[in-house]
DNA sequence: CGGTGTCATGACATCGGTGTCATAGCATTG
DNA sequence: CAATGCTATGACACCGATGTCATGACACCG
């Protein structure tokens, strides 16, 4: 591979009037410019990142790790899709502003997160990206220390930055619209539990009701997600469902905790009779098109903006490296991410006067 | 950020002592190796890969590039999951192998592939991977010259080394495998008549009948899938259902072109009444497990191995590495992967007998 | 006891760029 | 005309590793 040396030859002059051209950071004659761009576009040269790197100290690089951070076990509600979204959206912020992405999975293990973040450290990362695979918290293991790091997805108690999903305001938006839909008995087969989005979600909906006027009625709320689909999610998503549809009051519609499952819900629901959205209506949370725009009829449900979060966090850490400000701890309002809600077929408008939203 | 000079003078002997401490190339003595160890601990000493890059001219890094690469424009099948999990595939098995993999996505420009194949060249990869997005022929712009090149889910005319997906082989043995189960009249919904995946499946589709003895009926297939759901695609496979099961032998299991059709035929039988899998069975292609282990019932399908074609990408790279051998053109069989069928409660046993496959 | 081989280590050059400083040539200015 | 300033360029050192070669200290052997 040429040098500069070699187009500095080829040229006649000398390699720092090379580096000039290249860099346009002194001016250089008409003349010699043409001839040295000439012998570049001979030799075919490309210059070294390596020993441009040794002097300036820039790298252009940033390391990103996805998979199993947290010393902690996790309970994976993983599809592995989010994560993916995440880093595609990342990835289109970060290189459309001239920085080449390390990427590197920790497969599962946490143990690995050391030996990940020494082979970026030996590549001097800029800053490190760490992104969970759904919304949690982690526990840092104390190795990213002084590095400009940003989390997405995920949250720690040292108060890193990150970029988080608004899935309290998602879910306050859906209901509101399901009621501005005129639905007033709105069921909400929630995740599990243990789920940090589950709680806020949860919040969303009282939010929603509490806005409309509407009672919360504990009777319309059950934890039916498990973190995998099978048999026994089906069983409990089913028990649910019939003792909200024996209720005095049936719901009119069932808000899901994920387009997942929806997608149960859909099975379940015309296994036994009951058309969507004739008998009643259905949402979702997440809009994996993949999902919503497939089911039949397609699914009303509310963004889980995982691109927009991927950008968002691009953004700010190009702001810190500019800004050269490494691992400030924000103790501002936290950057949550919010998503519209998009509305399908799968919800009844019993209000046709509710049109707007 | 420390040196390896530092070190030396901290741990009292030459920078050389220290490189060699690290590299193990030379003996070095117990107590010398001891102090230099405890030198690199107390300063966090990291090394440069730059400066060793600089000597060595080994960078341990290869690129990675998905989205547009051709100047053919193409037709987006696309789920955006498919290059996803390949690109996780590859990620695993050169994580493992002390590769850092540089990561850029074209965005859907492949105007910018120049653009990312200069930056690589500038970090001076030792490879170039592209991962496509769903199964097809690329025209690769003449940048990637001399460089070792591996195509992933994609071909070329020029011969470059890839790894596909057997189509073939995987729509084969699915259909053997519900031929065995006693089904006798397979209907087939294929994917868009210009998408390379159709032909080979129904060559496949085709290979399991006559295997069996079975003649072929074009009544039985039907071009019924577009690029994306909606409800011109919903249409399309209602009529194309519809004439299948007016003929007077019917079809007792309904093939379909992947995983996201088969979710819509869910949807379209259902609601005509007509119930899955006891009216008519159901088996779809990909194994998205978002999709086939979450509809209900849950789907037989075939198996796409995205994962293990990254993997086997990374291999085929490794080993050319290892090699020395740049972009060798290979003329031997491609590398097909195929997967297994997965049998799930879509399908009907018609014949228990058949419980094998 | 001198020659030879092995062990352990350091001096020095080098990889390919860029920062610093010097300098030659020419124009401008008082 | 001498002083000053600007343009265009080159010489040289340096970034942080490692390859090459030299060397001093021993051990072993005949």
């Amino acid at each position: 591979m040429a040098t500069i040396y070699d187009v500095a030859r080829k040229a006649g002059v000398s390699p720092k009037t090379v580096s000039r051209v290249m860099n346009g950071d002194a001016p250089v004659n008409t003349e010699t410019r043409k001839a040295v761009e000439s012998a570049m576009g001979e030799l075919a040269y490309v210059p070294s990142r390596a020993a441009r790197t040794m002097r300036s100290n820039k790298t252009g690089l940033v390391g990103l790790i996805t998979g199993a951070i947290s010393t902690t076990p996790s309970s994976p509600e993983s599809s592995g899709l989010p994560d993916l979204l995440i880093v595609q959206g990342i990835l289109h912020v970060l290189t459309e502003a001239g920085i080449t992405l390390l990427i590197s999975d920790t497969g599962g293990d946490p143990a690995k997160v050391a030996d990940l973040t020494r082979t970026f450290a030996q590549h001097r990362v800029e800053a490190l990206i760490y992104v969970a695979d759904y919304h949690r918290k982690v526990d840092l293991p104390a190795i990213a220390r002084a590095e400009t790091l940003i989390l997405v997805n995920c949250f720690d108690d040292a108060g890193t930055p990150c970029v988080l999903p608004d899935d309290r305001r998602g879910q306050h938006a859906l209901v509101a619209r399901l009621i501005a839909a005129g639905h007033r008995r709105i069921g909400f087969l929630t995740l599990p539990e243990d789920l940090v989005a589950q709680g806020l979600r949860l919040q969303g909906y009282r939010d929603a009701l509490a806005e409309a006027g509407l009672a919360y009625d504990p009777d319309l709320v059950a934890v039916a997600g498990l973190h995998n689909s099978g048999p026994r999610e089906v069983t409990l998503i089913g028990d649910a469902i019939a003792r909200m549809m024996a209720l005095d009051e049936a719901p009119t519609v069932l808000c899901c905790g994920n387009d997942r499952m929806a997608l149960q819900v859909y099975g379940i629901l015309r296994s036994r009779g009951v058309a969507v959205p004739g008998d009643i209506s259905v949402a979702g949370f997440d809009d994996y098109k993949l999902i919503s725009e497939t089911l039949y009829p397609p699914l009303t449900t509310a963004v889980l903006p995982y691109q927009a979060m991927g950008e968002k966090a691009a953004h700010m850490l190009l702001e810190r490296l500019r800004a050269n400000a490494p691992a400030e701890k924000e103790n501002g309002p936290l950057p949550l991410i919010s998503g519209p809600v998009v509305w399908r077929q799968s919800v009844t408008e019993r209000n046709p006067s509710a049109q707007t939203g």
